[in-house]
DNA sequence: GATTGATCTGAACAAATGTTCAGTTAATAT
DNA sequence: ATATTAACTGAACATTTGTTCAGATCAATC
């Protein structure tokens, strides 16, 4: 061989899935060109297909690696017996995961059905498996006792919709800390899981 | 004149901004064409632009009516004074609302950015004025001592996500109804809010 | 029944799309 | 120096895009 392989595309690789997923978050899938994506790059547009097969590719690996990392990252993690202390945990990791990351996981909610069915299909069931860790979660407390909630399953959603809503708004160098935020939502689902206040 | 003014206008009007609705909701703004469109009204591509002068009248109307609505019907509704009973019949309204317009909701959330500016920028005032409503309204409730909050203005955004969930999940013929719904997430805002639960 | 004008068709337009590919470039190995 | 080949260019492709518009259609008016 001449020239190392990959002396360029370990470089040029990532550089166009940087690209595709800020402009995807910025203006959406469909709305994104190959030829933007490789004008972000410094690349013509032909360059693009060394790494990708096609566009749908490019977003498909963008979705599934992020929600892979999602559950590879909780597999590891250290979570407490005690399910109001579980609860904590879960609150600052998922708050501290998706606010690292708010294009993922906007493009990751608005364009799954740009997806081909085949591809769509293994996103929803990544997303399955992470609904259920929430439940059985939750399920937990409410067998202990620590948790009031009526049903369950519509509270494990709620909560997801709830966790995931600061990603809009929050900033870094808002005048909130991740810290507080973190704080502050942990008072936020124990209230809104039933849990009394003198625990 | 011959022809009564509006003698098809009157149906295909409607019917081209119910299409419009529908597919932008369903695989984006950007990836519908005028002819799709089109071809769900029935109508050849040309004919739409008897009814908006271009693609983006079509998605902008669709968003300004929908807040126009939301804001107009809530400024028609009897609210109660005493800050929890405001603050169900907020979750009642809301909810009602929102769950009866899916595709509004989500086309709202996720197609600002393909308006023009000064089209992107008169939504967002309209949201602005929500979200002031709903701010008071915690504000209130913490002013009287019957909410126990750390921050009303993160409250209040948080209450919108947190409202606003079900739209992505609620189904009117599903296992739960619009009535338990509500209850449901009244009791679920009340905790979120500090509510004493003798209250 | 002729006229009018709102409504729609159907073809056309330039521009932009995703993708392909023959050929150029340049870094490495010999 | 020469050969090799990964990385990239730049032009080309068949489609598709939003939009325009001259002309057809046809119900209401005179």
């Amino acid at each position: 061989m001449a020239r190392k392989t990959g002396s360029h595309s370990e470089i040029t690789g990532p550089k166009i899935k940087q690209a595709a997923l800020v402009l995807f978050a910025r203006h959406g899938f469909a709305a994104v060109t190959m030829r933007q994506i490789a004008a972000n790059v410094g690349v013509q547009a032909g360059a693009i297909y060394n790494y990708t097969p096609d566009k749908q590719s490019l977003l498909f690996d963008l979705l599934h690696g992020h929600m892979a990392d999602l559950l590879s990252k909780w597999a590891v993690e250290l979570v407490p017996k005690n399910p109001i202390a579980a609860l904590d945990h879960f609150v600052a990791f998922h708050l501290d995961f998706h606010i690292k990351r708010p294009e993922l996981v906007f493009i990751s909610y608005m364009e799954l059905r740009n997806l081909s069915e085949a591809n769509f299909k293994a996103i929803v069931e990544q997303r399955r498996i992470y609904e259920k860790i929430i439940y059985n979660l939750i399920l937990s407390g409410v067998v202990s006792g620590d948790f009031l909630v009526p049903d369950p399953k519509i509270t494990s959603l709620a909560l997801i919709a709830l966790l995931t809503g600061p990603v809009d708004w929050f900033r870094e160098d808002g005048r909130l800390t991740s810290d507080e935020l973190t704080r502050q939502y942990c008072i936020l689902t124990r209230q809104a899981l039933g849990v009394s206040a003198q625990a």
